[in-house]
Formats: structure tokens, C-alpha cells, sequence
DNA sequence: TGTCGAGTTCAAAAAAAATTGAACAATGGA
DNA sequence: TCCATTGTTCAATTTTTTTTGAACTCGACA
């Protein structure tokens, strides 16, 4: 098996493949799009959707939903390649990039609900009759939208620190 | 079915209890012990563990098994109660503690092992015959050092910013 | 307009994760 | 020490998530 058959992985590519796709996990995220980013990142050449599926051993199915995901985040760019009827990609490498991307997509829309449902909390509390026990919850409640507001307050600081 | 009743949780109980369980999954973390945080966050008065099978409806293995994860954050005090036999548990709602709990538990020793992973990396990189492809791996592995030190410097941050 | 092949979609299958519950261990009175 | 009861553990089960693969869409070209 030559050291190019687009087949196989070699060892550092295997080894990186494995650190993003752990990697991705402490974000929630499922194996396989760790494996993509992971093989594009360490790829001096571009890769086409044919190459991901054939290198790293996953069905066209996932390669193209992982690639769905990714391109949300901006992770990768698409270029020309050898064959112009394919699509090649290439791993955008900046952490900020893909810090900010993961921040639009995954955590804001949960903040934005979250911010709602404590709206929501707040009428209902209104509506409990006894005054000791409303008390308590109104403080819950304020404590639980200062901690909504820290945490949107850490998102601009994160991608700040992030910066190059 | 009055409102005393141990077995049943008021609107805005359930409404806590969903927002934590729906919360604590960003974080990757099971639902179960968003909601026994969720309700402990919201009870006025320390629960037992039986209080905890019986008001979120969930298995006593459930219940100890996430007491025993929140244990690990600091998430909670154990208090007196009315049984003397039994343990009761109060929620700690300083978001600092808990962060820093998530932080120390759970992403430091994924950072940990990344490095060490790093530094294999490193080492492989250096058996690369073609200097260009060894050119580029290095250029890559630096980026993931650059990475990774800045993660690691992320987190005390977080931890003041968080701080009241 | 018809054909070819790249890429997408989504129902079904497989894999992974969470939950249960029964056996077990620990604790603390009597 | 023995009993009663709280709390833990873990193999089996259930539930959820991820992956697959075959049917489909789309667009380029003849």
C-alpha cells in the first residue's frame, strides 16, 4: 500500500484525525465531523467530498452532512481542485473563525430561547398567591437572568481573546 | 392532588427543572442531572435523594448517580433535614463554582491529554522523510500548540468574569 | 432534451449514551 | 451484634444519537 494511495492514512494524519474527533466531543459535536475537520486541517491539499468518504472510511452520507455542518461554522473554504467537476475543500484554520462560527450556531439560538423561557418564568411568578414563596422564586428568577447576561457578556470577551 | 404534595411539581417548577435539563445539554451533560440541579435550584427547602426519585419521577440509580456527578462541581451542600437519617441537599447558585467545577472536572483533563497527544504528534512529525510535508505538519502542530495555550488561558478568564 | 455523475436527503439500521432496578454495601440505632 | 433503612453500583434495558445507503435532485455537457 505507496504512501499516496488516497485509500489510506498515515500515521500523523490518523493521529489528528483521532484528536478532533475527541476534540469536537467536549463540544457536543458527533465524531464524524471532528474526523473531516480534523483530515482537512492537516491536508496540504485540498479534498473533495469523494476523498473524505474514501480516506476516513465513512458513507457519502455522512461526509455531506458533516460537510452541512462545518459550512455553517465556516470551517473550510471551497476551491479548485485536480477534477472540475468536484468541490474541493480546505480547512479554514483560524480558531476565531471557528470559535465564533460554533458561538453563532449552537449557542446563541440556545441563549435566545433561554432568554425567553425565563420571560416566561417571570409572568408565572407573578401568579403565586403566597408571598413568602414568591419572593423566593423572584430571586431565582432575577439570579438565573443575571446569569444569562454573563454569559452573553463572556461571548464577545472569548472571541476578543481568540483574536490574532 | 394539593399543592403540598411531595409527588408533584408546580408550573414553575417544572419550568426550572426543563430549562436546566435543556441547559445542562449544551454542556454536554445528561439530562437528569440538569433537572435534580434544576429542582434543588429551585426548592425554598434541602431534598433528600427519595425526595428527588419522587418528585422528578426518575430511578434512585438516576438520582445517585447524578448527585454524585454534581458532588464533583461543588454544585450543592448536603444540610440537615427533617429525617435525621437521611442526607438532604441544598444547591449552590454561585455560577462561579460551578463553572469552575465544569472547568476542573470535565475540560481540564481533556486539555491534559491533548497535550500529551500534542507532544506525540510533535515527535512522529520529526520522522517525516520529505522536508515540505514535514515543513507543513510542523506548521500545523504549532497551530494546535497555539491552540491549546490559548484555551488554557481562556479559562481562568472566564473564571473572573463570572466571578461577583 | 437526455445522460452522467456529483452531491443531498432521509428512513432504516447501528452504535452510543442514559436510565432503570435489583443486588449490594454502609450506616446507625436498639 | 442484628435489624432496618439509606444510599451505591452495575448489568440489562431503553432511549437517543449517529451513521448508513439507496433514492433522489441538480447541473453540465453533448
Amino acid at each position: 500500500m505507496p504512501d499516496d494511495d488516497p485509500k489510506s492514512l498515515v500515521e500523523i494524519e490518523k493521529e489528528v484525525v483521532s484528536l478532533f474527533a475527541d476534540g469536537v466531543r467536549v463540544a457536543g459535536l458527533p465524531r464524524s465531523i471532528g474526523e473531516i475537520y480534523g483530515l482537512l486541517f492537516i491536508s496540504r491539499e485540498p479534498l473533495s467530498l469523494d476523498d473524505l468518504v474514501k480516506r476516513l472510511g465513512i458513507s457519502k452520507g455522512s461526509a455531506s452532512q458533516g460537510l452541512k455542518f462545518l459550512r455553517t461554522l465556516g470551517a473550510f473554504r471551497e476551491v479548485d481542485g485536480p477534477d472540475a467537476r468536484r468541490t474541493y475543500f480546505e480547512a479554514d484554520i483560524k480558531l476565531k473563525k471557528l470559535v465564533g462560527g460554533f458561538i453563532r450556531e449552537q449557542l446563541r439560538p440556545h441563549f435566545d430561547s433561554g432568554k425567553d423561557r425565563i420571560k416566561t418564568l417571570e409572568k408565572e411568578v407573578m401568579n403565586e398567591g403566597d408571598a413568602a414563596r414568591r419572593a423566593f422564586y423572584e430571586e431565582r428568577v432575577k439570579k438565573l437572568e443575571r446569569w444569562l447576561k454573563q454569559a452573553k457578556l463572556l461571548l464577545p470577551l472569548v472571541q476578543r481573546v481568540l483574536g490574532e
